[in-house]
Order: C-alpha cells, then sequence, then structure tokens
DNA sequence: TCAATATATGAACAGTTCTTCAGATGAGCA
DNA sequence: TGCTCATCTGAAGAACTGTTCATATATTGA
C-alpha cells in the first residue's frame, strides 16, 4: 500500500521509452483508469493485503461484533484489532456503533464485502478442487 | 503485503482474551478459512495494492505484452517493471513468453483477473456516479 | 566476433507498515 | 467520588516494500 501515480507523466509522447506495438499502448492508455482512481484501488487492496485485518473483515462479513469478540476470533491482541480498526474505519470498509463501553463494528463498504465474498468463493473453491492442502500448512 | 497467522493459537481457549458473544465467536471461528489460506489470500491482495503492478495488471487484461511497452503504458521504468513482473511470476499470476529478446506477459490466474474486471467494474461504476471527480485529483 | 538491444538481476536506500507497550479516555457502577 | 472495564491512542522499533543504479545475460544483426 504507497502512493504514486502522478499524472503518469506522458513518457510515450516524451519518447523517453520505446514502443513496439504503439497503436496497443495508446489503445490500453486510452482505456487505464485515471490516477487517482488506480491509487485508491490500490489502497483498497492494500487494506486487504494483511490476514490479520483479513480475519477481522471476514468475520464481520455475518454481522456486527465488539472490538474483544473481534479480538478473540482473528487471535490477535486488542491493541492490534483496534489498530487495524482504525485504519478501516478512515477509509469508511467499516463503522463504529458505540453502546456503553463497547463499540460493535459492522461492514460498511459494499464493494469491500463483494471482494471478500469472491476471494472466499475462491479458497472454498481449490478446497474442493485441492482436498490435499489440508490448511494447516 | 506480509505474513503471520501462526496457528491463530487458541486464545479463546486459553482465556486469555475475554469475550462477550461466545456462541457466537465459536461460530465465526469455524467458517474462518484456515491460516495458510488467509496468508494465501492477503498475499494476493498485497500483489494488486501497488499502483504500478495495478496498472501492468490492467494493461495485461486485454491480451499479452511486451515488457518496453507494459513501461510504456504504466509510466514506470523498464527496471521496476522487470523487477514488478518477477513478482508477478513468481506468484504465477503472469507467465512469460520469450520471442527473440522479448519477453511478452501475459496474465495467468483466472482469479486475479476476477478481481481486476471487479474492481474495475466500480471505478467505471462510480465514476458513472460521481461524475463531479474527474480522476485528477 | 563485436556491438547494440531487450530484459533480468543484485545491492542499497528511503519510505512505509505492523506490532508492542505504556498510558489515555470515557462509560458504568459501588 | 473513585474504581474497573472496554476501547483508543501515540511513540518506538523491527521488518518489509518499492525504486534506482549499475551491471549481467542473452539474442540479433553487422
Amino acid at each position: 500500500m504507497n502512493s504514486s501515480s502522478d499524472e503518469q507523466s506522458s513518457a510515450v509522447d516524451d519518447c523517453a521509452i520505446r514502443v513496439v506495438d504503439a497503436p496497443r499502448v495508446a489503445a490500453v492508455r486510452e482505456r487505464m483508469p485515471a490516477g487517482q482512481d488506480l491509487d485508491d484501488t490500490a489502497e483498497v487492496f492494500g487494506l486487504l493485503s494483511d490476514p490479520g485485518r483479513l480475519r477481522l473483515l471476514l468475520a464481520l462479513l455475518e454481522g456486527e461484533m465488539c472490538v474483544c469478540d473481534l479480538a478473540a476470533v482473528s487471535g490477535q491482541s486488542e491493541s492490534a484489532v483496534s489498530h487495524a480498526l482504525r485504519l478501516l474505519r478512515a477509509h469508511r470498509v467499516v463503522t463504529a456503533r458505540r453502546a456503553g463501553r463497547m463499540a460493535f463494528y459492522r461492514l460498511e463498504d459494499a464493494h469491500v464485502r463483494m471482494l471478500l465474498d469472491l476471494a472466499l468463493a475462491h479458497t472454498e473453491h481449490t478446497q474442493a478442487i485441492h482436498p490435499e492442502r489440508d490448511g494447516n500448512h
């Protein structure tokens, strides 16, 4: 997870980089999403690129949960979970509902939910295809 | 992108962490994918979490391309592209076809292709909803 | 064989990320 | 009010990531 994509300056036009299939390059460049959109997308994937956060989000797929249960489910310290949730909150992937001194988190981002569902379906699918991998490494 | 998930030791049973909704915690834990699968999934998301690699992969969605054209399309140095492709190759996300001194890369992983399609659809969709975002930041 | 070209690689550095620890905040309760 | 509990936060260090520069490999054509 990082940021870059500063206008992806026109290296092609500048002739700084040589090209083999020029029309193809132009066409693909045409369809390439804008720099900011790419950065945003990469950032979302970055949020999903940590096993700890992945566990939290998968747990939240089925409904809201409080911080301490999330810590138990994901096998992380409550501090680590809190930090992770803060990051996810900052990106509006989850939201918190406070009830007394507890905080209940829920998955708020439909796009992330789809990505998680897809990933989950994939692991279950490959599990079915390659059962020799018993998942315990 | 990192690795962890060492057996996610049974903090629940150890009573090291207190739990509010015990049955819920048990049920979610039951459905949680195995540690290795989670690590693998996180790793895939990690591969997609860099704008540069994202550009390369999006370019490859439409067919194979040589390294120099990928550099042109993605606005990166050829060295950076080569390093990125090596990483993607190591994870079998892309494969190389060599023709003379050129190397043509293609997207090889169906799961990654689906994730990219989904992400692409999402940016196009939000583009349609929020046209005020012109993508130039 | 030699030079030029396309890609690959290694090492090193800067920047980022994750975890941990210590302490802060703030709600509930005696 | 003072105490406990659930969560949050900041700072610090270790580990990781991405880029660059220099150089290596390998193929083509002269």
